[in-house]
DNA sequence: GAAACATAGTTAAACGTTTACTTTTTTAAT
DNA sequence: ATTAAAAAAGTAAACGTTTAACTATGTTTC
């Protein structure tokens, strides 16, 4: 029963006393077979413990039949953005297998490559900071389609947030809670939605008339408090910014805990918003008023594109709306 | 430069005029070849943009290198889990892939026989709900080995948490408070750590004379207030509950929710007590106390396993502490 | 009873590597 | 010059599948 090492199809042909193709055949279902024959097959399957050989099989197919996807880190996020993935994909009946990067470019170089020289019928990836869509063109094969996700790259297609439309109803909705200075806090320009996330409040804070102060640090709460403490220290008492709009959720718990520790009354003394919501926002004293990206659908929409390009179908970017979801932190009162 | 379909050792070799050997030998670098010829090939790789076809070697070599990893979901604690894995592999030079089974037996089935078709060095397994050791033992071959993490099933070896140890020094701790009576909420008891957490605890709360009351519901939110709502049900006002104790991370955001909206006072009122710590439990008001696991700990030590048993060495078991991080939703005063 | 046709099964050639075994070329020592 | 030794490169047989092209065996049909 148990086996050294693995059976092979002639193992089984042989035990059941028939040829190799007609294994092959019972296994894949890809031929009729006399029934008395496939049990036949079966029973040796039992009995000698054959494994199918995925890796001979993909090496005569041509390819793995699985789809690659490529994130930066394992964060709320992205999670989010991998379940629709999964989803959709399981819908589709692909299997996928998740590898992450860690923001560093070296990391990705090498998960592509993994990616490609294992045959992947198709790779989803968030793209590092600062990647260049050159290597992609150059290197994966056309076979091989590459859908980009949260974050653009110009080259290739992707599913991003349409930002500037959310921002802008936010910068509103500050203004009419009497707001007048914004400190946003970004990490590094290298990444699109960073990019995005800034020129958006930019813009409406000149629409609006809203003073904007940015701090860029390091994408983790402790970035988030440190930025918070720069932000506030560089100004008079009565010159600080009255809302400061984290632009990720993990910087946010750090601007939270800053304010905590200063004791600033969150939603009377200053207002504070977040990118992506948790769960814990909604339960935090006050509710945290957030921009919430539609993790869930991004990666649902990376699959779409992904199979249209597998249909040989043109695919083109794709913006998903973003959502202001407001609750208390900016400075609505309790009802 | 751009190839339909992709190059192989061959053109490779004959664009370079030299054996498909010897191209073999310089991606391998698994032989002296003299620097002209060496560059020679390379040139040509990059001409005719070859790309190593891994799933050929590996059918060659029997195995992929990679480490097959499952989780049950993307939750905070198993993507913790995943970085130390992460960690501890790459500097063993290892590359891993994930999947989540999403508590599904028949997920977990396939993804296993994923791994093993796909011919995975070995693969660390975070087992569903009533998953049973022998399809493992029958199905998976031994040189694949399979190490269990976060929840333990007999049979197989597994890291898991020590939780009776910390369960006991909770309860010390409530007791001090002056606490008579915990409530318990917990999911389903085919899962090893919920099994863990309530034997500890009852033995805990034997131990010293508290009052014990169990509710078991879904391990989400939703569940978390609906077991609170009927565990406080259950009581008259001065009887109820005066700690409640989440057996997991986002059954407490739960538990949070129905206190807030019952206008409990936590830490005064109340005691609410979590399991597993993440960012925002620290910057809550009152900070939370939890029992905290080794999740990183764990994701390396299922790896040490891991290299131990494809060293061949014999593998057992291993339990990491429990840290119990007081905080003050236990009714600590501020200081 | 032969031609035509299903049905069930077999044979053998790929797929793209790796590597043990050989062969050729170069170097160094006489 | 010759040759032994060392260095560099080449040959070809696997690895475990899939599948096109056959073969063998009934079963119809005229």
């Amino acid at each position: 029963m148990e086996r050294k090492s693995s059976a092979t199809l002639h193992d089984v042909a042989r035990e059941a006393n028939v040829s190799i193709a007609t294994v092959s055949h019972v296994i894949n279902n890809s031929r009729v077979v006399k029934a008395s024959t496939r049990a036949r097959v079966e029973a040796a399957i039992q009995m000698i413990g054959y494994r199918h050989n995925m890796v001979a099989r993909e090496l005569k197919m041509g390819s793995s039949g699985l789809i690659g996807v490529l994130i930066v880190d394992y964060n709320p996020f992205y999670t989010d953005v991998l379940r629709g993935i999964e989803k959709r994909l399981e819908t589709m009946g692909y299997k996928f297998v998740v590898a992450s990067t860690g923001e560093q470019w070296e990391r990705q170089r090498e998960l592509i490559h993994l990616m490609v020289a294992r045959r992947m019928q198709g790779i989803l990836i968030a793209p590092v900071a600062g990647f260049d869509a050159e290597y992609v063109l150059r290197y994966v094969p056309e076979q091989c389609p590459v859908i980009l996700f949260d974050r653009e790259v110009s080259g290739l297609p992707s599913v991003t947030s349409e930002t500037r439309d959310a921002t802008k109803r936010l910068a509103e909705h500050l203004v009419d809670h009497g707001h007048r200075h914004v400190g946003m806090i970004l990490s590094t320009d290298e990444i699109s939605t960073m990019r995005d996330r800034q020129f958006g409040m930019e813009e409406a804070c000149r629409e609006f008339s809203l003073k904007l102060s940015m701090e860029r640090t390091s994408p983790d709460d402790r970035g988030g408090y440190e930025a918070t403490r720069k932000l506030f220290s560089r100004f008079a008492r009565e010159d600080q910014p009255d809302v400061v709009f984290a632009a990720n959720n993990v910087m946010l718990l750090g601007v939270l805990r800053y304010m905590k520790e200063y004791g600033f009354s969150i939603g009377k003394n200053r207002a504070v918003v977040g990118f992506d919501d948790q769960i814990w926002c909604e339960v935090f004293e006050p509710p945290i008023t957030v921009l919430d990206q539609n993790a869930y659908g991004m990666g649902e929409a990376a699959v779409d594109l992904l199979q249209a390009a597998l249909h040989g179908e043109a695919v083109t970017s794709k913006r998903l709306p973003v959502r202001l979801t407001i609750r208390r932190s900016c400075g609505c009162p309790m009802e």
